[in-house]
DNA sequence: CCGCATCCCCAAAGATACTG
DNA sequence: CAGTATCTTTGGGGATGCGG
């Protein structure tokens, strides 16, 4: 564990807490997915060694971010989960990730987005109870449903708007509300009310270009 | 810089650019106290290497976070100030300081609050225009003004309210609504507005007590 | 196989000194 | 004042081992 800021100030604290390497990562995957078990934990982390997993797990959990479990005995296995306390870092990974989003840019050639992101960028996207609609996304590949809140796999029956549209198009319409490049069919304002519910942008329009996305 | 997290997501760009050890803290320094010298950034972060410092500016400005500007002939120095798009971390630094207060718990005994804390704190906890009111607080020692969303160092002349006590007293407030610890005069209701400006916790009403606060 | 602990190597962090 | 240069220490990254 990386020496405290030592300050009596919360973000430093929250930073003694959160802000180490992959830290805030394993918290996003537990917000995506739910508890999970160590391995899964560690092929989704991918370059995360395993024994930095293991500490980061360790840190969270003495500060009470995270929690271990034993699963019921049919299939007794420990798994991660967040805490209440945990739980509460939805809406700043929320924040944070409409941040990133904004010079991240849409992803280039369907990147590695792996099966299954949809739902995830969506709960990311509209934390907790956004609308009381019910919108059907069709993604490239990915079909989810945003239903009062809540984020399921696969389509709805009664939608009250279904949004379709590829990868880059869905990333235009949630970090720039852009709504010319997916197709909408039903009820629009209810697309554009769950819209409203993202943070706005005090000022500055488009991302700065930041790097030469120079991978490592 | 180390080594990028390389993944298509957000919130791993997002770590990309600030999620080094230091940035946000830097991050903080500026949106506080608006722009700074280099010397000032290096003597409020107690504990940073000059080295380090050096090294996440020139990460921040590659990132497009912050930007270098010479001052004017008068003074000429160059200070460091946030571009638009790093002025936009201050919803996330909001969010991440208000989770973070919930575990860190009211200053123990006027810890080393360094004079004009209460200014930043003020920044800090409602960002942009929380609210229309303009309402002084004397917490401690010191004074200052919100007022239509801006902060100000001492009294205002025509409050709405005036809210006073000590900081044990403020921290409660802000963090777990409570009005009971402070005295208000004049409006209450501009100030109960003002907190429900703050982000609403979903559900768990304490902090869990994370740590034995075992400083290095 | 799952859940780590150990080992090795190297890149950052931390501290100090020094220079344009 | 605004950093760079240097040195030591610590932690990250990758592989492997090992008990349950």
């Amino acid at each position: 564990m990386a020496k405290s800021y030592d300050q009596y100030c919360p973000v430093a604290h929250a930073l003694d807490l959160v802000g180490e390497r992959w830290s805030l990562l394993v918290v996003r995957e537990l917000l995506e997915h739910g508890p999970l078990r160590y391995s899964d934990l560690h092929c989704r982390l991918d370059g995360c060694g395993t024994n930095i997993l293991a500490s980061r797990l360790r840190d969270l959990e003495r500060g009470g971010v995270v929690r271990r479990r034993q699963l019921p005995p049919p299939a007794a296995s420990t798994v991660y989960e967040l805490t209440e306390y945990g739980n509460e870092l939805r809406p700043v990974l929320h924040q944070l990730a409409h941040w990133g989003a904004r010079s991240l840019g849409p992803p280039s050639s369907e990147d590695e987005l792996q099966p299954g992101w949809l739902v995830g960028a969506l709960r990311m996207a509209f934390p907790a109870q956004a609308t009381e609609a019910c919108i059907e996304f069709r993604i490239g590949e990915e079909t989810a449903t945003l239903d009062a809140g809540d984020v399921r796999e696969e389509g709805a029956e009664q939608p009250d708007a279904v949004v379709e549209g590829d990868a880059a198009a869905f990333f235009r319409l949630v970090v720039d509300r852009d709504f010319d490049t997916v197709s909408i069919r039903g009820s629009k304002p209810a697309v554009r009310a769950l819209l409203d519910t993202l943070p706005p942008w005090t000022a500055a329009p488009l991302p700065p270009v930041p790097e030469p996305v120079a991978a490592s």
